[in-house]
DNA sequence: GGAATATGATTCAAACTTGAATCAATCTAT
DNA sequence: ATAGATTGATTCAAGTTTGAATCATATTCC
């Protein structure tokens, strides 16, 4: 695993912090994605949605910009909500000032399935993540991760450089 | 999105650092999965299959246990494993000592694939994530990642206390 | 030693994701 | 104004993941 490549291959110190990632990063996710699924039958992804609807105003956001807020793809996004919309917990209205635009509305079957779900998956972010950590560790992560996601925001202002 | 159901909801710390690590591991996640599959064809489990097999014993590793350190359930491994054979990469072998037992081993046409994989993929993991780390950032989560990880071992061993 | 149970692994159908193709509306530059 | 390019969003087909069901072998315990 450390061929002489010309690349600069990861220390040991970075292997662990890498390893460590994938692991701790994806057993959180699946742990985190099993216990919702099971106690409100709404996908992590699902959860994210209505979650940014519902902190947006009027409940509402374009499709372009709740599928940058959620991290999906346009496609994967839209036939999300394809399946919200037929379950009730969310509405397509067509957008007056852009007629190709569409937003996203949380109705409040959607709202009322977010409340419902949401002490129970707190606790299981608390019981699989924050349980494990100290609040120095805390302090941490709430320092860095946002860093490390704002790193993706400014490589699309800059993209064409 | 802080109501009163008895839930000890997220602190404003514990928050950031939530939303922050959801984005950041998305995003990263999908970076690297996006490189990867682009440079080489491969997928991110793909790979970490690949990788965890060229480490193993013999270049092999049951189909249980290579699920469990790969973090995918047994019959997402299973299909992983028949598209892998499928192009050579692997292969199946049965188990002597236990005739319910199957190895997956690794071909040297799938050691030559992750040998062409793994520099570019090095490349894309500097550039999405340690080229936006201190050493210290780096030391942090050389300690924090794994500790969060093993609580999930942990968790498996007294899964009936 | 044989019935009951547990384990290792695969298969199946339904749900989901992917990226390319499509389609309509808008912007740009003549 | 209008051709050409771009943008917002959806659709489509192929590939992937899910969890339950299945199947064969092993283990347990009377």
């Amino acid at each position: 695993m450390t061929p002489n490549t010309g690349v600069a291959w990861l220390t040991g110190e970075e292997d662990a912090a890498w390893r460590g990632w994938i692991e701790a990063t994806q057993r959180i996710a699946a742990a985190i994605e099993h216990d919702l699924r099971n106690d409100s039958g709404l996908t992590f992804d699902d959860y994210e949605v209505l979650v940014t609807l519902s902190e947006a105003d009027g409940r509402a956001q374009r499709m372009s910009e709740l599928a940058m807020s959620t991290v999906q793809s346009a496609s994967r996004l839209s036939q999300r909500i394809d399946r919200l919309a037929d379950r009730g917990l969310v509405e397509r209205r067509p957008c007056e000032e852009d007629k190709r635009g569409w937003f996203a509305v949380l109705t409040d079957e959607g709202l009322a399935s977010l409340a419902a779900a949401a002490p129970g998956h707190v606790e299981s972010v608390r019981r699989n993540l924050f349980d494990h950590l100290s609040p120095d560790d805390v302090v941490t992560l709430a320092e860095m991760m946002p860093r490390l996601a704002s790193s993706f925001h400014a490589a699309r202002a800059h993209a064409d450089d």
